[in-house]
DNA sequence: TTTAGGATGTACT
DNA sequence: GTACATCCTAAAA
């Protein structure tokens, strides 16, 4: 994931998304009641940059999958910046260590300055600000259940990157507990 | 260190 | 009016 800005470009390796359905089968997706004008955009040709508001404060960034009219959209939720790490910085000041950067939707979309201006931009266009670009699959991935979310929680379509650091704090079950003895967050 | 509460646009009841 | 695909700040232990 790639945004070019005129302070400066910054690229984001992404680690974790989530898939949502909009065929009524996912009553966690925006899309779930139909084409709103705030999930308009999930229903468009594929490709497309659904942004949405959240809480008032921060923005979420979707690649619109599958053919248009399905309503169906991948929500990215996480990433570790690999480039322009520094504007990525300031754009995230309360970030304190670098992993947390791009670690949850809303820092992600922060992160990269995806704005509601971008709602709708073709990630596939190479003269789009915005582009998403493919790149080797991990060694690794994970898969489970949906985080932030009340309705169908069982539904395993969160993926990530197997050992990734960015990844969001999933608490199980209700506390976090410390740092598993085998996982070092830390290099 | 962990827990609680607040902010605020959009959609649904 | 309430809930939400969240994150940040403040307070307590």
């Amino acid at each position: 994931m790639v945004t070019d800005r005129p302070e400066g470009t910054v690229a984001v390796r992404l680690t974790e998304v989530e898939a949502y359905s909009g065929e009524g089968e996912d009553p966690a997706s925006h899309a779930h009641r139909g084409p709103t004008p705030r999930a308009a955009i999930m229903f468009g040709p594929p490709g497309r940059l659904y942004v949405y508001f959240s809480y008032g404060v921060h923005w979420c960034a979707n690649v619109v999958v599958g053919p248009a009219g399905r309503g169906s959209a991948v929500l990215l939720r996480a990433g570790e910046v690999v480039v322009g790490e520094d504007l990525a910085a300031v754009r995230r000041p309360s970030a304190r260590v670098a992993r947390d950067l791009a670690r949850g939707p809303a820092r992600l979309t922060a992160a990269l300055g995806i704005g509601p201006d971008d709602g709708g931009a073709d990630v596939l266009d190479p003269s789009s600000s915005v582009r998403l670009h493919a790149g080797a699959p991990p060694a690794a991935v994970s898969a489970g259940p949906r985080v932030g979310i009340s309705r169908a929680t069982e539904l395993p379509w969160r993926f990530w990157e197997t050992g990734a650091a960015s990844v969001s704090a999933f608490r199980p079950g209700g506390k976090p507990r410390r740092r598993p003895a085998g996982q070092t967050g830390t290099s």
